[in-house]
DNA sequence: AGGACGATTAACT
DNA sequence: GTTAATCGTCCTC
């Protein structure tokens, strides 16, 4: 079982939604882990200021670009990995960051993986965590989510958005945050809360 | 060639 | 509530 292509058109928006409740099965390291998406993000190409896809494509961005299916994986903060889904047409940059879901098949696996989780509700609670739990990374970036046959796959994903999902503004980003691009499960305890975004760094003070 | 910063997390107080 | 960890990417000389 595996979701056809065509039904990743025609852009983030309309998608991200209907991937809350879809699942998405890793057999990376030849373990199996399957998650079912709680919460995601939606992300536009060049006319939104917080995709990664706003100036236009770059090495690391390729993949945004390219056709619907495939995974973009990115490093951030010096060790930490997230994916998105690709769902835009071939050449228009879209893509949904998968930020939080349940672990449905694998999780002893995805312990494994997360030695710092001591509930099941933390195993894939945020995007890197959710990363972690599938081995999501460096080698499955741009992998064919459509594939049968492929190491990440789409399993299933709902025809209609779903009751129960809830939208608001995304997570973590300085700038375009009054769009919102952010879908969860209403009430799902491995949401996130919301935390805007800015430097974590302060910048270097004149006075000093 | 240099530097700022990040679609975060874990471990603190 | 705060902060360190840590390095690839991209922008600006």
């Amino acid at each position: 079982m595996f979701v056809d292509r065509a039904r990743l058109l025609p852009h983030s928006r309309i998608l991200a939604p209907r991937l809350i409740g879809a699942v998405l099965v890793s057999d990376v390291g030849g373990h199996e882990v399957a998650v079912r998406l709680t919460e995601v993000e939606a992300y536009e190409g060049t006319d939104d200021p917080a995709s990664h896809a706003f100036r236009g494509p770059t090495p690391r961005t390729a993949v945004m670009f390219g056709p619907p299916g495939h995974l973009y994986c990115y490093f951030t903060y010096g060790m930490h990995w997230c994916a998105n889904v690709v769902c835009g047409p071939d050449g228009a940059a879209s893509a949904v960051l998968l930020r939080a879901g349940t672990i449905v098949r694998g999780v002893e696996h995805a312990f494994a993986r997360r030695p710092a989780a001591r509930h099941e509700r933390d195993l894939a609670r945020g995007p890197a965590r959710l990363a972690t739990c599938l081995a999501l990374g460096r080698d499955t970036d741009g992998a064919d989510l459509c594939d049968p046959s492929a190491p990440v796959r789409l399993e299933s994903l709902p025809s209609r958005r779903r009751p129960g999902v809830a939208s608001g503004p995304r997570v973590g980003i300085s700038v375009a945050i009054e769009r919102p691009w952010r879908y969860w499960s209403a009430g799902d305890p491995t949401v996130s809360s919301y935390k805007a975004g800015g430097r974590t760094r302060r910048r270097a003070d004149p006075a000093d």
